[in-house]
DNA sequence: ACTCAAAATACAATCGATTGTATTATTGAA
DNA sequence: TTCAATAATACAATCGATTGTATTTTGAGT
């Protein structure tokens, strides 16, 4: 029943030693041809699957990496996934997924428990409550390499591959003017991320550009859920502004204000035109589809673990590891929410 | 830099020996309190943390449990993940997922790494493509304890958590018939899958019940991807009865024949009434919005892995496991997609 | 046939924790 | 005080694979 085939037992069964076995299954140059085929038969022939954590204690590594993301529920995030899959795979590694809910107490323990089952790297976009980084710094002495993307933390000598967001605010934003639009509200998400404070730096640098005036009440923070969509476009049309556009962070609470302006009879674009970010498979379903803004997550993810894999081979040579930046371009996607006869 | 106290270092730093710091830390009887309580101290002190490899080598066992799914990014999948993650942490289990994409080879190698990492058990549901089951019999021969969910595949010994999916199906066709549909259209999908097999049961019995002739010609099977959807929808419409239902096995096709029923100008569900299957969230968002059939994924998660953490402790008792399956109910959301003014 | 370098294989330690057995320390009862 | 019983700790083997070193085997050249 049990399989539990060991190097021991193709030796005996060919009355040789262990370690000539084991060099043989790892085609050591140290093992002839013909001892080497004798071997891989008789391993064949036993079904023996080398055991990997034995393996991995004796050279003291793994070869798994760790990925951490709010949801994997999420769209963006979902195609990040599936881009580090492909490249971990491709050099050999396993990838063990976990989701931090966007809760900071999650993060922590599963932290502890990647360094606990010693992965060689981890890579991470951290949850909205991450305002306290003793975890991540923890990770970083303990000599764990690890890299950040999409939603990074300043932390010395720690890489992060995220998208141009300011680049990204910027586009959405002017997009709206040149439909258009003069009182754009917009919704952001908890400025302790980066993401969100330059999604807002590119709405502020847009409005300037075009000379409309800077209204600090016309930016709504929240944690960008549906419900947080709903009450910011309820928020907007109380205030004493001809609310006529709206770029919010995320697509999940673009849609959420969507659906409270169709309740009210407010229409979608013509009195209010809206674009969200991430492009959600949603976006394109709704009725009208959301202008959003599409960010290469397929990419992102390969980018992020052949960074990662490198620091990994790097680290043991012990040269400083210098914290780079790598940007990826996102592109506004143009659809009825924001189309307007102008 | 490296953090790499083992139990030997603290054994070392207190002048005792290494047994007794390993005891110590699993806290058994056999140690006294006050040592117990230098060997803590010391260990924080120096920021041990146990090497889960070399621990579970000894032990011969692992707290990991492998997870196989189609896709991460459904909602279904997602939502069953959380379940499992769930009980699992519970439990003081780790997860590893992964999916196939739908594809064998990618479910064939999935399963060669998760047991040459020695994972307790597994859970999977299985792809579109699997037909044949040598490596499911692999795993089994290899004592691997695992426990399919949702896609399930008929071996013996291994138990399913599964929804009553001819009890879904049943629903969904009586509530389209009860809306006054009589010619009603069926997507199904790969029928070497049960799910599929019993949803089209389902629409069958529901046929038979009110007493509406079937027609095999009704049914289209295929990948139920959106773009199946609309060739689909297109199919329907080319044959020679006067289709006024349609019962998808997935929401996502559903959506793709609605979208090309839109652009074809026939409403829904006035002309057409739609019920799909799954809830996906942008079941809700979509206009109409789409009746369809909820399955409690967090639940059958949470139950999957009880039930896979009960034989996993069992196994070693080598009494035989009966495969037993577990059915979880479906529910019918009504939504507009096939509310008519009968 | 004989030497010697190169090739092939064997030996033995190791990774870090666990655990059965042996030894020492302690305590209570006689 | 002394001895047995028990508590506390130490010793040593083990999990399965890897790897540096030592030994044996092979084969080329004389």
């Amino acid at each position: 029943m049990e399989n539990k085939t060991t190097i021991h037992d193709i030796a005996k069964a060919l009355k040789i030693d262990a370690s000539t076995v084991s060099r043989a299954l790892n085609n050591s140059p140290r093992v002839s041809q013909k001892t080497k085929a004798r071997i891989l038969a008789k391993a064949n022939e036993m079904g023996y699957q080398r055991n990997v954590l034995a393996s991995n204690l004796r050279k003291s590594v793994t070869n798994t990496i760790g990925v951490i993301v709010p949801r994997i529920s999420r769209h963006f995030f979902s195609s990040v996934i599936s881009g580090i899959e492909e490249a971990a795979y491709d050099a050999g590694y396993n990838v063990i997924i976990c989701q931090s809910l966007e809760q900071l107490k999650r993060e922590r323990k599963i932290i502890e428990t990647l360094l606990a089952n010693r992965v060689a790297g981890v890579l991470l976009s951290v949850s909205m409550e991450t305002v306290e980084f003793d975890h991540l710094l923890n990770m970083k002495n303990n000599g764990t390499p690890f890299l950040f993307f999409d939603r990074h933390c300043e932390i010395e000598g720690i890489s992060s591959v995220l998208i141009d967001d300011l680049q990204g605010g910027f586009e959405a934003t002017e997009h709206l003017i040149l439909n258009g639009c003069k009182n754009i509200g917009h919704f952001s998400g908890p400025q302790e991320l980066a993401i969100y404070r330059n999604r807002t730096a590119g709405y502020r640098k847009a409005l300037e550009k075009h000379k409309i005036p800077f209204r600090p009440e016309l930016i709504l923070r929240s944690s960008l859920m549906e419900n947080d969509g709903a009450e910011g476009a309820k928020t907007l049309l109380s205030l004493p502004y001809d609310i006529d556009g709206l770029f919010s962070a995320n697509d999940v609470a673009a849609i959420g204000a969507m659906k409270y302006f169709k309740k009210e009879g407010i229409r979608v674009p013509e009195n209010v035109a809206i674009v969200g970010f991430s492009n959600e498979p949603v976006s394109g379903i709704i009725d009208p589809s959301l202008t959003t803004i599409d960010q290469p997550g397929f990419q992102i993810g390969q980018i992020a673990t052949k960074l990662l894999l490198d620091e990994i081979s790097n680290s043991s040579k012990d040269n400083i590891i210098i914290g780079k930046t790598t940007i990826q371009k996102s592109s506004l996607i143009e659809r009825d929410s924001s189309r307007r006869i102008t």
